[in-house]
DNA sequence: GCTCAGTTTAGAATTTTTCTAAAACGCGTT
DNA sequence: AACGCGTTTTAGAAAAATTCTAAACTGAGC
């Protein structure tokens, strides 16, 4: 089985963030990093740890997208409240977010210029731009009754 | 006491959004627009008015919010899971949303310059376009332990 | 194989937001 | 000023997303 010989890709990634490889974390990456550019959920990537027998907790789910992203191996995009998604694309690039069916798109950084960023306030310094551009299927107006 | 004269431009406001001039709405309307350009969350909101000796549900304030985003005199910005502001200044303008401290602030359209933007999705219209520029306090790297 | 710090876990708890059904209200009409 | 009707408000329950907790488990070095 696939599962037993961790990819040592995958593997090398881990150790360089400074995470244990361990079971989870090792399966929850092949899920997000073998399939080239996603955008998925926590709730989602758990079914998906589900429907592929990986035996995971929600909490770790959780745990695991977090320290992914502090590690630099997945963005955080939040697009509505009670709703973010996690991207394994962390290169420079902005998202199109369909407000109708909830779809994220990626947007390569070229594609979006944005010029003169004014100063940060005070004692602050920039971490990141993000660039959204909400869409609506046409014909959709606002909160169509 | 004032509360019980509604102001004539915030009821105009409200009649020109199609929205009755209720008790409560106005009272909102009032905490929201009397003060200038300003960022509340709908739990602050609720507060406020419980402050001031408004009686209104949280969930008329999160009707009440919603309506009069729809209706354009509100903007959303979701800047974390689970922490959305919204927005008195509803002109063309973005954001610096500092992740030390949760504060938001506005940074005046003409500031950040957003060059050739890609063609919208299929059978998609863009509604708006939501720069967010995070900040952090320096010296406070990624999630300090 | 032992040990220990780092991880995972189930479930409860927290937080934010929405829903529900009933009571209250605004407003044009009488 | 009372009437009637569709809109609003309300309290509380419910839902959804995320975090917390304390106990069990596991990876890596000795």
């Amino acid at each position: 089985m696939s599962s037993l010989d961790p990819s040592p890709a995958i593997l090398a990634r881990l150790r360089q963030a400074g995470l244990r490889p361990t079971r989870q974390r090792l399966a929850l990456a092949r899920l997000l990093f073998d399939a080239g550019d996603r955008h998925v959920s926590a709730e989602q990537l758990h079914g998906e740890a589900a429907s592929a027998a990986i035996r995971v907790s929600l909490a770790t789910v959780y745990n695991t997208l977090h320290q992914f992203t502090d590690a630099g191996l997945l963005r955080e995009v939040v697009v509505e409240p009670g709703r973010s998604y996690f991207d394994t694309n962390v290169d420079d690039h902005h998202h199109f977010f369909c407000e109708s069916s909830g779809r994220l798109q990626d947007i390569p950084g070229e594609m979006v210029m944005v010029g003169s960023l004014p100063q940060p306030p005070d004692g602050t310094a920039i971490r990141r731009v993000d660039v959204i551009i909400r869409v609506r299927r046409e014909g959709e107006p606002e909160t169509a009754a």
